[in-house]
DNA sequence: CGTTACGTTTACGTTAACGTAAACAAATCT
DNA sequence: AGATTTGTTTACGTTAACGTAAACGTAACG
């Protein structure tokens, strides 16, 4: 409750980065740690930005896109515009995501099938006098 | 018949490719077309190598995974040995891309959950009466 | 006071798969 | 023949999200 704020290092512990990523969230203006001196400090809003970070690359959000979204969360642009192009800057992904694992899908099986052509291909090379005998 | 072989835009037209693409193809050693002069000339043998490249890259291999591939297509490794590597391989590859799926369904579900909020969320907003009664 | 730990800034390196541009040659169309 | 098309080589540029290294400050430990 003293130390509201934590160092780069209990960040990195906190939440698995490396504190490259933090200064580098820091220089694409997605984090805001005051500054002591020379040093980070990280506040209650830094790491809950920050969980919405990870999150957003969960959902394959590009650190760009994370950045425009962050803005909702944000006091200042409680803007009904912005808030719909977040909402159908969601459901974009969402198609995405569901193209892609459709087309997945479709490589899998693909996949497969020319695994198991292969398979018994090799078998007949493992097993030399069936093959000789075709 | 008399014609087997093909120029570079025939093949960027026959098969979706840029002439840059076919030419990296050939630097990287997946392709190996005639020299006529100092113009390419790709053979039936050519295309097929393409054809199976595509494919790869459908399923999702990096071109150094293919270039491997392709060799199993060359008479001169009828390695048995390689053979299973390259199965391996394409089992690997499938396992990933099953891990990538489900990794994506997950997410498109966590997406959609966050998104159902957002849309009642949104809705509220546009209709100020019943969030101001609330 | 030396060393170890932790922090900083700056800037180049990485990976993949080509894109793009420059500068030129050869062949074909008109 | 001039212009257009199609081709070539060489080499730097692109994109994302950091990694890695250099060179340095500072602060606590023992």
């Amino acid at each position: 409750m003293s130390t509201d704020t934590m160092t780069i290092r209990e960040m990195c512990d906190a939440y698995g980065v490396t504190p490259r990523t933090l200064r580098f969230y820091e220089a694409k203006e997605l984090l805001f740690p005051i500054r002591q001196g020379s040093r980070r400090l990280f506040t209650r809003s830094d790491r809950a930005r920050l969980k919405l970070i990870l999150r957003g690359k969960r959902f394959g959000f590009s650190l760009e896109d994370i950045r425009q979204l962050l803005d909702l969360y944000n006091p200042q642009s409680q803007n009904l515009a912005q808030m719909k192009r977040a909402f159908v800057l969601g459901q974009e992904r969402l198609n995405d995501m569901i193209r892609q694992r459709d087309e997945l899908n479709i490589a899998i099986d693909d996949l497969r099938q020319q695994l198991e052509w292969g398979e018994s291909h090799i078998t007949d090379l493992t097993n030399p006098q069936k093959t000789a005998a075709e």
